[in-house]
DNA sequence: TAGATACCGT
């Protein structure tokens, strides 16, 4: 129990469960304060580190002429000014301006401003702290109208002496252009080094200057990038004891990746605050490393809501959703008010679980506390309730976000692809692509090509693998010949798919392999599949599918020598199937689970009396056992033996005893349905008049009058 | 100066 790691939950993810006899509901649904919605190491080293990071940036296109100009030669016809002309004493005027920078909608106002600011006679201290403030909301106008970076440092050449608070202000400016223009994100560095050249010791840095450095190689996520900051601050600066500027350099190694270097910093300071333990537990979540971000968070004497929150994101990013909503059940538990991140990491969670009731409690929390209108909050909404079986109230959340961004329609698309909508996706990536003007990415791609494949659509499949690098110039990676070995392989081209596998440049990876091994298994391709299996085994040697699969497809060919050898393989190698198990939620909320051929449940006796004469009913409907889905060597009595006590059948016979006809039955599996099964689902939808949605570890089948949404490709 | 979402095969 309580593995964790696959794409889709096991049974074990379930947090309490009904066997023998035991049962507690799956979840409480505990109260908590919920926060209102957010209103919208010397001086040669220096040198050399700075030199090195300059270097590398590309030349910027002009953008970086350090050449001052007087700001009144750049007034070119300006636009009326939206303030009042200002006959205020001082003070007031300060704040009149003040006031004007904020609503200033444009450059050419703002220009305006600036002509008007360095002309009348303002204190100095005013007058730095306005051409500040003008150089924030300078940063802040939209990309076709960004000022260049000329312009800002016409603002700080307009005070003399050189001023330390406007160069702080002017790397912010560098910072800012560099990222919403994502281009020369290393432009604070040039900025930094021209300051250095022109004005030398002269020009004294403030710890902000230089954690906007940092802050600039966080974004590039450039190593070299964030030791030039960590050099400049302790040399240039003299910050090596500065709290502001060495949680910056944490930040910064973080950002990098180089959590011994961050931790080393972290180590070092002599007075450490809530963000400089909140960064090294990020440090350790982003590695994957939850057992060191565990010790650290523990050992963290005041916690706030991010640190918090830290957790939570970090267990859900490395698929450990039990522990992420233990954590955020602490949390709310303590009175910690919940945010849009914090329930993000929570949604995240239920959608790795499929937990319904939780899912519906949190989505609950996002609509009463208005987080649904935030984006990221909406986009993990349509996962998890696409992820939870509920396809029709993912598409009502998408339908009604106001926003969407590549995030959600590629969200909603994997999630019609899972469920087997595959013409409903295509659909909405073209209304992505053609009216909303979304830009699809590697990820968008997965969810489209997955489409194709669980719906037969060759031709489709194709045109769009070609799209993706012809129109869109996104390189297919290893996840993408996935794919399409599989879009290939399911079709019954598996020569092909093996030729296509041979055609990459880039190394097939595992998902490749395994796409073709059950493409084997499919087709009952046992040669190609010893071969397919040889790759697989040297890539992946304690991944037991591929061993499991590979005797699977002997089985099935008979060849009972080989079955034996690869089970063999699997004992030497220590390896154990996992025990398929189904779980049924009742209407009461109870998670009740099964095992294959289990007689543990409390009602075990009623259960297989109506699932006999549930096969009787449907024997006469003409339904044939599939024997070959069993995968040992007995005889055929046992085989129909076994196949009627696999799990999905124990609770598909549970959930007609407590539900009945005309009702929807939901049952999770962590295995692959087998064909015999999805046969009996298939005909049971049909004879008893109900639903049936089966999310097995791969994708979802909605059975309905006889038909599975899957249409035989699974 | 710290915390956010989507994806392949078995």
């Amino acid at each position: 129990m309580g593995r964790q790691g696959c794409s889709l939950p096991t049974a074990a993810h379930a947090t309490s469960v009904c066997r023998r006899g035991r049962e507690k509901p799956l979840v409480s649904l505990p109260k908590f304060p919920i926060c209102p919605p957010n209103p919208s190491h010397h001086g040669a080293a220096a040198a050399a580190s700075l030199a090195a990071v300059t270097a590398a940036t590309p030349a910027g296109g002009g953008m970086v002429r350090l050449v001052p100009r007087p700001p009144l030669a750049r007034l070119r016809s300006p636009p009326p000014p939206a303030f009042p002309l200002p006959l205020l004493p001082a003070p007031s005027l300060a704040a009149t301006l003040l006031d004007a920078i904020s609503a200033s909608p444009s450059f050419p106002h703002l220009r305006h401003l600036h002509a008007l600011i360095v002309r009348l006679p303002l204190p100095p201290t005013s007058l730095t702290f306005l051409l500040s403030r003008l150089l924030r909301r300078l940063a802040a106008v939209p990309l076709p109208q960004l000022p260049p970076l000329s312009y800002a440092l016409n603002v700080f050449s307009s005070v003399s002496p050189p001023d330390p608070f406007l160069a702080a202000a002017l790397l912010r400016f560098a910072f800012l252009t560099a990222a919403q223009s994502r281009f020369l994100l290393l432009l604070p560095f040039r900025v930094f080094s021209r300051l250095r050249r022109d004005h030398g010791a002269g020009l004294p840095f403030l710890p902000y200057a230089f954690s906007t450095l940092a802050k600039s190689a966080a974004a590039s996520k450039s190593l070299p990038a964030a030791a030039a900051a960590h050099a400049v601050s302790v040399l240039v600066g003299g910050f090596d004891r500065h709290r502001f500027v060495e949680n910056s350099l944490i930040g910064a190694y973080v950002a990098c990746g180089d959590v011994g270097a961050a931790r080393k910093v972290f180590d070092e300071m002599v007075v450490k605050d809530v963000i400089s333990w909140t960064s090294i537990v990020v440090a350790y979540s982003r590695s994957g490393d939850m057992g060191s971000a565990e010790e650290v968070f523990g050992r963290c004497p005041v916690k706030d809501m991010v640190a918090w929150t830290a957790m939570v994101t970090g267990y859900a990013q490395n698929a450990m959703p039990v522990k992420a909503l233990q954590v955020f059940d602490r949390m709310t538990a303590l009175g910690m008010v919940i945010d849009e991140v914090s329930l993000t990491g929570a949604i995240s969670a239920c959608a790795q679980l499929g937990v319904v009731r939780r899912a519906a409690w949190v989505q609950e929390i996002a609509e009463r506390n208005g987080f649904g209108n935030n984006i990221v909050v909406g986009s993990g909404l349509v996962d998890m309730f696409s992820k939870c079986g509920f396809i029709d109230e993912a598409r009502t959340v998408f339908d009604g976000m106001q926003e969407k961004n590549v995030y959600t329609y590629s969200s909603m698309i994997a999630g019609l692809a899972s469920h087997g909508r595959a013409s409903e996706a295509i659909d909405l990536f073209k209304e992505m692509v053609n009216r909303a003007n979304v830009e699809p990415n590697h990820v968008t791609f997965i969810g489209v090509l997955t489409a194709c494949s669980h719906a037969g659509m060759v031709g489709e499949g194709r045109y769009y693998f070609a799209q993706m690098k012809d129109k869109y110039g996104i390189m297919p990676s290893a996840d993408h010949y996935a794919c399409m070995v599989d879009l290939l392989g399911r079709a019954g081209l598996v020569d092909e798919a093996l030729d296509l596998v041979r055609s990459m440049t880039l190394k097939p990876h595992g998902g490749v392999w395994g796409a073709l091994l059950g493409a084997c298994r499919i087709h009952g391709k046992g040669e190609i599949a010893k071969v397919v299996a040889e790759h697989l085994f040297k890539l992946e040697p304690e991944a037991i599918g591929n061993y499991v699969l590979l005797s699977n497809i002997l089985a099935s060919a008979g060849k009972w020598d080989d079955v034996s050898k690869v089970r063999k393989l699997m004992r030497k190698q220590r390896l154990k199937k996992d025990p398929a198990v189904s779980l049924f939620e009742g209407r009461d909320g109870l998670v009740h689970q099964f095992f294959a051929g289990d007689n543990a449940h409390p009602r075990t006796q009623e259960i297989k009396k109506a699932l006999l004469k549930l096969v009787a009913k449907l024997k006469l409907e003409g339904y044939v056992p599939i024997l070959n889905s069993i995968v040992y060597d007995v005889n055929d009595d046992e085989k129909e033996r076994l196949l009627m006590g696999h799990s999905e059948k124990l609770a598909l016979s549970f959930g007609l005893l407590t539900l009945g006809s005309g009702s929807t039955i939901r049952i999770i599996k962590n295995l692959r349905i087998c064909d015999d099964c999805h046969l009996f689902i298939r005909l049971v939808s049909r004879v008893e008049s109900v639903e049936i949605v089966v999310r097995d570890n791969m994708r979802f089948h909605h059975f309905k009058n006889g038909e599975c949404s899957c249409g035989g490709f699974w």
